[in-house]
DNA sequence: ACAACGCATCGACAACTGTCAATATGTAGG
DNA sequence: CCTACATATTGACAGTTGTCGATGCGTTGT
């Protein structure tokens, strides 16, 4: 939870901790496996794509579903669990719910990942 | 797999995929899936940032079974996992297993997951 | 009010996952 | 050989996960 919504109050000397720079905290190691978790299914891989390549960045249940191939409320289950994450943002217009992108998250967990230096000994 | 061992055969029009810009095929949906679950457990992001930060970028089973505290048999798992994905490599020297960063998976991973273009619309 | 529609939630179930104790494998020293 | 040691593999078990059908909840239109 942390990992999508920092809070100030902390100000541990770990602002921001990467993967292969230190060991990482058993805090730290939960809170970025929490959010990989989300991320590391094939069919929500698909469904936060298709957002991204999406008309306005945003695409509602409807366009999801076929997509995908899977029934209604798995659809509408993975994006829970990508809202949850902070993956995704849901915003409700009439009768639809539209999907986009919480790019923050994506580019937070892709820093995390990155070697900051080329680690090519020898 | 092919993330891992990309095979120069392949010559689809998707050379590099990345998660925001198109949507993803069931294929490459699948194979960075893959490799984000293995990945996406908090003992396996320890032990990957135990590897990254130890001494000569590679550590032994026994240097990282203390850390994470659990059984050898289920460190000795994990570690598979993260071979097997291609995020650690295994070297048998005598009795002991040295594992270390592959880092091009990491940095796969991360290219992928990164946002090309700052999407923030209006 | 009523029906139709888009979406979320619930309950259930098979499949997968993380963990451990026990055991196997392989290597080095006496 | 036999023992000691580091690691890998196996079998078992509880907990989690992905999927579906059925149902509930708001919103729109008639």
């Amino acid at each position: 939870m942390s990992l999508a919504h920092p809070d100030p109050d902390i100000a541990s000397d770990t602002c921001c901790p990467s993967l292969t720079v230190a060991p990482l905290s058993r805090d730290d190691a939960q809170d970025f496996a929490r959010t990989l978790k989300a991320v590391s299914d094939p069919t929500r891989l698909q469904l936060v794509s298709l957002v991204a390549a999406h008309d306005d960045q945003e695409a509602c249940l409807c366009d999801l579903i076929d997509p995908v191939g899977l029934g209604q409320p798995t659809v509408s289950h993975h994006l829970k669990i990508l809202v949850d994450a902070g993956v995704l943002r849901r915003e409700k217009r009439g009768i639809w719910s539209y999907y986009s992108l919480e790019a923050e998250t994506l580019s937070r967990l892709a820093s995390f990942l990155s070697p900051s230096r080329t680690p090519q000994p020898d």
